[in-house]
DNA sequence: TGCGTACTTGCGTCACTATGCAAGTATAGG
DNA sequence: CCTATACTTGCATAGTGACGCAAGTACGCA
């Protein structure tokens, strides 16, 4: 059973033998969908459009090639980012877009919650707890 | 002089021709910093610790040479994860608070403000305005 | 001034990834 | 059945990045 700490670690090597929020939120198969830029271009122009996107329609946004834009979909997809449903022989693209804002602003909160403006040495397990 | 847009681009060709939060928000630098497994990990145990460390120290932390958690922790510095601190001959690391929970709670805001609980195709300029 | 601590930098290696082109698959329409 | 459309997959290439080791630098201390 894991038991919530009250208290911070005292060094890094003991914080990385707890387990709290972020080591979940911090995943990086995320970052690594977004850190591409053309992955971020396209991903943008999705965010912007609002709506589901064909794969030829979402290349227009950006000079490479079909079959490129077609394999970054699919990894937005597989890091949970984007959904995708197939129509005919049109695949459409959606952003996911509570999950992906969700995790956004829960990464930002337990982030927030460590920090020092929730007291110096006390932390009620908002950081981490024992694992 | 840029201009407010009420309506959503009806493609993602005239989308990635607006420019809006996103497009600042969605920088791919940020997400390369913390891509790396390695990365996420020093950076999971400095919001843990929740106070400055340093290099050697977050070193115990996982099982990578010193000098690659030097170069790691430099990248976070470089990409405004971290900060650092020098005295004497040891150098302390700690995490910008504000500044990246903000920017992550701003990204947040800016996808979920473009999705389809806002309306069908008004935005009023959350999304993009006219470049 | 010499030594130890605390990092940093140079360098070679290995693995992974983005890209374009060409070929393949799936489906709609005539 | 044939063809066009809308992607997807295979493959070769070029670039990038993480890593460890070894050497170098910076600073405190005796």
């Amino acid at each position: 059973m894991t038991q919530v700490r009250t208290r911070r670690p005292a060094s890094p090597a003991e914080a990385s033998a707890c387990c709290g929020p972020i080591d979940d939120l911090l995943d990086p198969a995320l970052f690594k969908a977004l850190c591409d830029p053309t992955r971020a271009k396209l991903l943008a122009c999705l965010v912007k459009c609002g709506r589901p996107c064909g794969v030829g329609e979402v290349a227009e946004c950006c000079s490479v090639d079909l079959s490129v834009v077609s394999r970054h979909l699919r990894t937005l997809e597989a890091a949970g980012v984007l959904t995708s449903s197939k129509s005919g022989r049109s695949v459409s693209y959606e952003v996911r877009w509570k999950p992906l804002s969700g995790l956004l602003r829960d990464l930002a909160d337990a982030i927030s919650r460590c920090g020092p403006a929730s007291g110096s040495t006390a932390c009620n397990g908002a950081c981490h707890v024992r694992r």
